[in-house]
RNA sequence: GGCCUGUUCGUCUAGGGGUUAGGACGCGUCCCUUUCACGGACGAAACACGGGUUCGAUUCCCGUACAGGCUACCA
């Protein structure tokens, strides 16, 4: 073992917004990288230039920032690698292809796609199991393997189309020891001979990969579950390129599953459930489809980073609210999971809930602040932070100071008709309206206190209990049955607004004093 | 189909040859409270199945089932 510095890398391809798994990826490879005290980079790898979306890497970076991930070295940041993405590092990877050739571990392959459908319908109807590129159909093929040495020399020449095909080898066992699995063996008969470099001259994911894991010095790779059946391929090429000794450590990470438990988390899944798989929202530029993402949901970025750790990974204590610091330190790769885990938008909506509480207060204030604004609301900032503390325990989002606290900062104009049919009666109005009087004539300091004073009162002088027509005052004040304190309530509307709701609701409900 | 991987409450998971199989989310009941929320208490709820190995398997081994991934000149 060697005592290297670890470095680990983030390389996604920017076809579109970045995926909530392909955060949580980030995510472990950021923690592992901090623990270790080693260095967390970002490659690009847009090796196919058909599949670019504008914008996309902007995302990435935007939304491992926003997760709160720092890269050390890469697109973006720079770096002694530079540059960080693969199609700026083009001509680099032609030479290891070279190489692999003049070793014969690889070679020129001319066949067209129709003699590739062809070859593949063929083994089909043969009933081959997997019809594909390998040690057995290559030798009926267009290839240099095939083609005698003058031909093949002819048709560079003349600059045909070609590829560049690993030879894997015929009878062989590739192993490799996950750090979460442990050990995978694959035979390499059941490998095909993978494209290395395509025809417009661009490495595939499996060439890139590997040069630019060996030439950024990763020491391991940890990616999703989907690569572990190209693992062997990997290893293969770190051996026949010479570089068996310095080859990272895996550990391939279990996907994130719908909540049904059938397939891979997708887009579709979000729009059925109504939550959102990306992390930012995104708008697709080609079709203008936007797709909504957690921050814009209101979640939190603690909230989001905390819940996406424990997807898959558990610390091993009751513990289950940790800061990035502490993930870092309780971070080990050893305690992933090796199942596929469904993603459970509660739970996310948990963490919300505990993070906006912990919010220091100012920060609350200035959410409800946010949140009144957007309703056109009118307030008195100074009683802001009054509003914000007696809201905090029921929200899950910012967006619900507005939902559970609207009645703060307008009158109630309808009221919940099933708390109306079950407790506005005559008692109720008879103390409501004496309640109301009460309160016109009331001189004194308009505080809660006070103003629960002369509610008691009003209730002794009616000799009516104070259960009885709590609800029904709740109703006339807010217009629903449920809230916070009343009487804080009274206080911060004021007097006036206070004696005006209530007439409001005789007025609309009805003075009826029968029943 | 072939190859690879996985399977503990509905969900996220702890655990590990002998446990009342633990926690969290969600759910239910109760308590607190002017209501709701918060908080507290309690409760329902799991080792996929079949064979081994063993004095004893949820735990180890082998099968089966089921699930997922891969099977492109995509990553």
């Amino acid at each position: 073992m060697s005592t290297k510095q670890v470095r680990v890398r983030f390389a996604p391809s920017p076809t579109g917004p970045l995926h909530i798994g392909g955060v949580r990826t980030a995510l472990y490879n950021y923690l592992f990288a901090r623990k270790m005290g080693g260095k967390m980079l970002l490659r690009i790898e847009d090796t196919d230039q058909n599949r670019f979306v504008p914008g996309a890497e902007a995302y990435i970076q935007e939304a491992l920032a926003w997760v709160g991930i720092v890269i050390d070295e890469g697109a973006g940041v720079g770096g002694p690698h530079a540059p960080y993405k693969q199609s700026e590092r083009k001509p680099m990877y032609r030479a290891y292809a070279d190489k692999l050739i003049a070793e014969g571990n690889a070679y020129y392959a001319f066949d067209t796609s129709e003699e590739l459908d062809a070859m593949k319908e063929r083994l089909k109807a043969a009933k081959v199991a997997s019809p594909s590129y390998n040690m057995v159909t290559r030798m009926q093929m267009n290839n240099s393997l095939t083609l005698p040495e003058d031909e093949v020399k002819k048709r560079l020449e003349r600059g045909d189309e070609y590829v560049i095909r690993l030879k894997v080898p015929r009878k062989e066992e590739i192993r490799l020891n996950d750090m979460i699995r442990g050990w995978v063996v694959v035979h390499s008969s059941t490998i095909d001979d993978k494209v290395l470099l395509k025809s417009d001259g661009m490495p595939t994911y499996h060439l890139a990969n590997i040069v630019d894991d060996h030439l950024m010095e990763i020491t391991h790779v940890i990616r999703g579950e989907e690569w572990l059946p190209s693992a062997p391929l990997h290893v293969l090429l770190y051996r026949f390129l010479g570089w068996e000794d310095t080859m990272p450590q895996f550990a391939h990470l279990p996907l994130l599953l719908k909540p049904d438990g059938n397939g891979k988390l997708s887009k579709r899944d979000a729009d059925a459930a109504g939550f959102p798989v990306f992390p930012l929202d995104w708008k697709d530029p080609a079709s203008g489809d936007t797709w909504m993402g957690f921050r814009e949901q209101g979640y939190l970025q603690e909230a989001t980073t905390n819940f996406l750790a424990f997807l898959g990974w558990n610390p091993g204590t009751q513990q289950e609210l940790f800061t990035m610091d502490e993930l870092i330190e309780a971070f080990t790769v050893e305690r992933i999971g090796k199942s596929g885990t469904k993603f459970d938008i509660n739970k996310a909506k948990w963490y919300n809930q505990q993070y906006m509480r912990q919010l220091p207060d100012a920060t609350l204030t200035q959410l409800l602040k946010e949140e009144a604004d957007k309703h056109q609301a009118t307030y008195d900032v100074a009683k802001l932070p009054l509003i914000a503390q007696m809201l905090k325990e029921r929200l899950t989002f910012a967006k619900d100071f507005w939902i559970e606290g609207q009645f703060f900062f307008e009158s109630p104009k309808t009221f919940d008709e099933k708390v109306a049919a079950a407790k506005w009666n005559a008692e109720a109005v008879t103390v409501i309206v004496a309640y109301k009087d009460a309160l016109t004539v009331y001189t004194g300091v308009f505080n809660a206190e006070n103003v629960k004073h002369v509610l008691h009162e009003v209730l002794e002088k009616a000799d009516i209990k104070i259960g009885k027509i709590m609800q029904a005052l709740r109703l006339a004040l807010t217009g629903v049955g449920a809230g916070p304190d009343l009487m804080q309530l009274i206080e911060i509307v004021g007097k006036e607004e206070a004696v005006k709701r209530m007439e409001f609701a005789l007025a609309t409900l009805g003075e009826k004093v029968n029943s």
